[in-house]
DNA sequence: CCTAACTCGGATATATGTTGTCCGAGTTCA
DNA sequence: TGAACTCGGACAACATATATCCGAGTTAGG
């Protein structure tokens, strides 16, 4: 139940993308991380497809956020990446096998499949609570205002 | 992200477990659940090592509960079959790369493992809340108390 | 005390999903 | 008009989850 590695890639890409002038590469942003250029650019194709960036072509193309950082959670780029499906799927094993429950007794939701979403509803609540812009934020306060500066003047100039 | 399948048999299968007479067998929980008994196998030595139940072998051996259903918390279950470790793991990213944030910079830890590790904490809460003596209640409530009694009354006598 | 049957336990294959890579379609700028 | 640069989806390699088998150990009964 470990999760992909490719979430911890999307949501830094984010914010660094917070307030930059131009679109930018996905070349760039994986030589930023020191990241595998090719699979960024897949995570990137999916934060393209769930609306979070918008994806330019061309020769100044590149990668750009759709809206205010402040609009987009974390919840919208873990579920972009690894898929909207619930981590849990009740497969309702008590209707199975020579003693299952008969569908008239199972009115209401199996008490495991309840505890089980209850606590992943949990997750994405506290998820959802979280936006990129707070990151920004908490980024400027713990690494110095300079950091995401820095990066940006890197993106404008010459990102070698 | 999918949850392991075999934490929902786990689960059911402790709960089931609860007030038994006698070891169950792997086998006969297997049929109960009408599921793979090889597999299901797997998944009763894993809590087993967890010291969740105790095997008792021989000619009249099986599973029983080590300690009260209400001393077992569903977080048991699901680490002891998809162990302990966390969903997410920061590889520190910010350190890497070109403009990597230095480690005198990084005191605090990263804003982006904050934010997923105070979810899965949620999770992990929520899951914690819920022991498997409660579900044995919630399932009398919900199905009859006669569905769990059935269930012990066909382990006890002959479990065709 | 011995035997025999039944149990668990770890080592072994297969299927599915994640990780990583490649080349073609499309767009923009000169 | 052309050429270079971008994204986008199709294509392999690897890791994990799933499913299975057979041997070691134990117990109940004769």
């Amino acid at each position: 139940m470990r999760m992909s590695g490719g979430v911890e890639w999307a949501v830094h890409c984010c914010v660094v993308l917070t307030d930059v002038e131009r679109p930018v590469p996905a070349a760039t942003l994986a030589k930023l991380h020191d990241v595998s250029m090719t699979y960024l650019a897949k995570q990137m194709q999916a934060l393209a497809r769930a609306d979070l960036v918008r994806s330019v072509q061309g020769k100044a193309g590149g990668y750009v956020l759709t809206r205010s950082p402040d609009d987009i959670t974390v919840l919208d780029v873990v579920l972009a990446i690894e898929g909207p499906e619930p981590q849990f799927v009740c497969t309702e094993i008590r209707q199975r096998g020579p003693l299952g429950t008969p569908p008239e007794d199972c009115r209401t939701a199996c008490p495991v499949a309840k505890a089980m979403l209850k606590a992943e509803a949990a997750w994405r609540g506290a998820l959802k609570e979280v936006s990129i812009g707070d990151l920004v934020r908490e980024v400027d306060r713990s690494s110095g205002k300079d950091a995401l500066a820095t990066i940006r003047a890197w993106f404008g100039g010459d990102a070698a």
